[in-house]
DNA sequence: TTATTAAATGCAATCGTTTGCAAAGGATTC
DNA sequence: GAATCCTTTGCAAACGATTGCATTTAATAA
């Protein structure tokens, strides 16, 4: 591969002077005569001279990568991240590597044992759901590679955070739904101790409290995964049971599509008999039948800032950790009912 | 970073011994005293060596990363795609990059031209659909860096190359449209110099022609872009036109969920009055109502092959280039009617 | 005892670049 | 003419590993 590179050999070579000269005429150093310094740089031009990376990085003991690690690359959401990512990368000298943990927090550490052996500038993080012990984070940091965990918190890890307020959009959504007059809202939820689904299912739960209503177990569905398929048996039991609720809060957009389906299916009327949100607002929720409501979460901005912030802790290793946090915004379509009244907003 | 990373230097000097023997006894050169060997692993591990890839790069001229050049990553093609190529790289020491042209050829030429200055292993890359030039894909090839183009052929440029049969998907799909009863079928199409939008055409069009059925201009509506939103004021005016088709064939499933709500909005009974299949099957397209019909690839095998022909290239120069191509799969659902006799299906 | 051979290890170059320090050369000063 | 001082350039080490060849050491044969 490149068999025929010019080095900066080639050039000394050529030039008749060493290879400092040639490195310092590149680098513009002042000592050198300002013609040599002309001389070289105009032969390297001439001859395509591109600097060889590798052995820069191995003289600076760090690569410009950036390994970014996320559960999932299919939905929306880390997807976005990831252009965002991306997006500011390309201005940079440096590059990013994609690795993919399924979820699965196995996987997760064996990534990271990956990336150990490899000569990394720092490294960005979504969690796996599986993901409680943090050891494997910290090893990272204590061989002196930034990193910045974005999406979902690590409860007791020091580092810093790039996160979406999950519990107030949560509770803004409960919220309005309760503003429409709904009364028994159910909620599907996920794994417990995934932040982003601990932090909505205590928005919905505080939302409930707020209004009055009471807190039901059996109105908080638990789903086993992510996925459309996950929610379907759940939904099913529930709008079968004596227990119907005339609301539900999923706790994200492919649950809620599932559970309209489901609705639709044993002939409930969507918003009249039963409304229902989701959180994420991928794009084409806004397709379906009738068109989805929504929690937005600033995906794309997230990505930026959190490489934005580890990229400056690259440059500069600062001493106090950032933990970030952006809002949501509520997004409402054809799943969810109007608020009849102005006076609603107020109390 | 890293910074008392242990070296074969330090291994070294504790055991009395030079670094050539560490590193051939890490290698288990036979030409070593066994004892020797085991000694020194030993302390290898005990002191947690990893050896530097970037010093190895350096000496092999050569990383171990692959680069991945994709229009976009937020459809649920290309992030599939990914998946089945970083499916495959985990079991290898290899490590992709990846990136984003944003279906534009000039951020895909800058792309390239900031891969030339690193050192890479290959390059796996589906061009941007404004990409009709492919010097820059030829000067990679000059600098000796294995190549393989996926999903979008580049007509005329010598390389491996894995593609899907766009053709016979889309002749399939017309051709059961047209077993249906539809007579007067609309498609959707893109940029024709992309290879997937022009053989997507040419299969409808031979599908019409085969069963005898008119080829109208009028019929063929081409788009400015891939997205939902390219594809809602050209469908409108269709349907509202003295030329009202009774099955449209998009080119992919955006532009097909766009056409469906439009149709919808416009009063349509789908499929009775107007039929419709899309193309990519994305795995939310059988959650829309009614559920759309659509041409299944196979995007997970797309990129695993492509990686593997890669990989592949990298261990031996072979001489002969591959073109391989996937046979895509007609999933029919509630967008289209079902054929109504077993006859219909001879001929 | 000496020569010969085999086994085990070390030396040093290499990959491409940077950079502290030394040195050469020319000009200036006394 | 010698001492001094810039200006400009080169030497060589360093980054961490590998590897062909040389060398040491020990063992065997003559």
């Amino acid at each position: 591969m490149g068999k025929n590179r010019v080095t900066i050999k080639d050039l000394a070579q050529e030039l008749n002077v060493s290879t400092s000269t040639v490195s310092r005429a590149l680098q513009d150093h002042p000592a050198l005569k300002l013609e040599t310094r002309e001389r070289v740089k105009a032969l390297a031009k001439k001859w395509n001279y591109q600097p060889n990376t590798l052995a820069l990085d191995l003289l600076r003991q760090s690569s410009k990568i950036i390994a970014v690690i996320v559960p999932e690359i299919t939905s929306h959401f880390f997807s976005s991240t990831i252009v965002g990512i991306q997006d500011v990368m390309v201005s940079t000298e440096f590059n990013i590597m994609i690795f993919i943990s399924n979820e699965s927090y196995e996987e997760e550490a064996r990534i990271i044992e990956k990336l150990s052996k490899i000569q990394l500038a720092g490294v960005l993080v979504a969690p796996s759901s599986e993901t409680k012990n943090f050891d494997h984070f910290r090893s990272l940091q204590g061989n002196g590679i930034p990193l910045v965990i974005f999406d979902r918190d690590c409860e007791g890890l020091e580092a810093h955070k790039v996160l979406v307020d999950d519990y107030r959009g949560a509770f803004e959504a409960v919220d309005y739904l309760i503003k429409t007059g709904c009364k028994r809202i159910a909620h599907i939820t996920g794994f417990s101790h995934l932040s982003t689904n601990s932090n909505r299912l205590r928005g919905y739960i505080d939302a409930l409290k707020k209004n009055g209503l009471p807190i039901k177990k059996e109105m908080i569905i638990q789903t086993e995964g992510f996925n459309h398929e996950d929610g379907i048996v759940p939904v099913e039991t529930l709008l079968k049971s004596n227990n119907v609720p005339d609301a539900i809060f999923a706790v994200n957009d492919r649950l809620a599509v599932s559970a309209m389906r489901t609705a639709k299916k044993l002939d409930f009327k969507i918003p009249d008999d039963i409304s229902i949100i989701g959180f994420d607002d991928e794009p084409h929720s806004s397709y379906f039948t009738p068109p989805l409501s929504s929690v937005w979460q600033p995906v794309y901005s997230m990505g930026m800032l959190s490489v934005r912030i580890l990229l400056q802790e690259i440059k500069e290793e600062s001493t106090q950790f950032r933990n970030e946090i952006f809002k949501t915004e509520l997004v409402i379509r054809g799943t969810s009912r109007k608020i009849e009244t102005k006076k609603d907003f107020q109390n």
